[in-house]
DNA sequence: GGCCAGGCTAGCA
DNA sequence: TGCTAGCATGGC
């Protein structure tokens, strides 16, 4: 058994990080005795961790023991995805004075982006996602990850583990339409699974690109708009200052804060987005956030 | 029952 | 170059 605590930098909130994952992330992490847990992959190899909050740190648990280099790989991934090293101080200077975002900012005050565990699983997510509601969008998601994914015992219980390219590859469409995947987006989830296993797209090579570079390299890939390429940018890789001005969610939570019968323009929405720079993805984020925890009306 | 979902493509003008 | 029907189904 290997027992680590990572410790964040700046303001941070587990209990309202986890909330979202809990709520939204259904398919990737369980609730068991007040902890997190989920898989993960150190190199090829998949192992379950738990994970809870100390009062002042992440606590993370697994089953088995780890070579020191795992162990560094694991710290790494877990920072990395958990933000842990995103301290949120200049984030709160920038919107305090903030009249309309200035209170939902400081109701959700810690709160931090989860990454996807890897670009790869962000992408794949994010496609299935597009113009689906959300609780249909983590339907698919799951059906997915069943049918192509590998199984781990954990204290007696199966986890799954989100599915390898090679593993999405290996699908038929007809297999995702069974799935009730429509043809286009089955097309688009297995084409672009094949195009990494054949090394045509090298999402690793992503990381060491500019915002502005990786949506043009991504944007000739059939399936992946210009909405889809920020959803990875944000929640596959971290990158800070991303503005789906596009995004409808982005649009009904504005017209929410400001209270307008219609819905902001996207060159509207980008322009308030110019005030949040360079923190817009943490803009975006609690926008979200507050979107999917204020009720809906008018 | 109808319209909208944290879009995108292909086909048409 | 710009516009829009169609997608497959759940949720409200």
């Amino acid at each position: 058994m290997t027992r680590l605590e990572l410790a964040p930098t700046g303001i941070y909130s587990f209990e309202e990080t986890s909330r979202r994952l809990t709520q939204f992330e259904k398919s990737a992490y369980q609730e068991r005795d007040g902890r997190l847990v989920r898989t993960l992959c150190i190199g090829a190899k998949p192992i379950a961790v738990e994970l809870w909050w100390t009062g002042n740190a992440l606590a993370v648990e697994i089953g088995e023991d780890l070579s020191p280099i795992e162990m560094e790989e694991l710290t790494k991934i877990l920072r990395r995805m958990f933000s842990l090293d995103v301290d949120l101080t200049p984030f709160y200077h920038r919107i305090d004075g903030d009249p309309d975002l200035g209170q939902l900012v400081r109701e959700r005050r810690g709160l931090h982006v989860v990454l996807d565990a890897s670009p790869y699983e962000c992408l794949i997510k994010t496609i299935v996602s597009q113009q689906l509601n959300l609780s249909f969008a983590g339907t698919l998601i799951r059906r997915l990850i069943e049918i192509s994914g590998e199984r781990l015992s954990h204290r007696g219980e199966e986890l799954l583990v989100f599915p390898t390219p090679a593993q999405i590859a290996k699908l038929s469409y007809e297999d995702l339409q069974q799935l009730q995947f429509n043809r286009r987006k089955a097309e688009y989830v297995i084409d672009l699974s094949r195009n990494v296993v054949d090394g045509s797209l090298d999402l690793g090579k992503l990381e060491s690109l500019s915002d502005d570079e990786i949506v043009k390299k991504m944007l000739p890939l059939r399936g992946v708009g210009r909405w889809t390429i920020e959803c990875l940018l944000l929640f596959g890789m971290g990158r800070p200052d991303l503005f789906p001005a596009a995004d409808i969610g982005l649009r009904n939570a504005l017209r929410k804060v400001y209270g307008t019968v219609e819905q902001p323009s996207e060159e509207e929405v980008r322009r308030l987005g110019e005030a949040w720079s360079p923190w817009r993805s943490y803009a975006v984020f609690y926008l979200w956030d507050y979107l999917s925890t204020t009720k809906k009306s008018s």
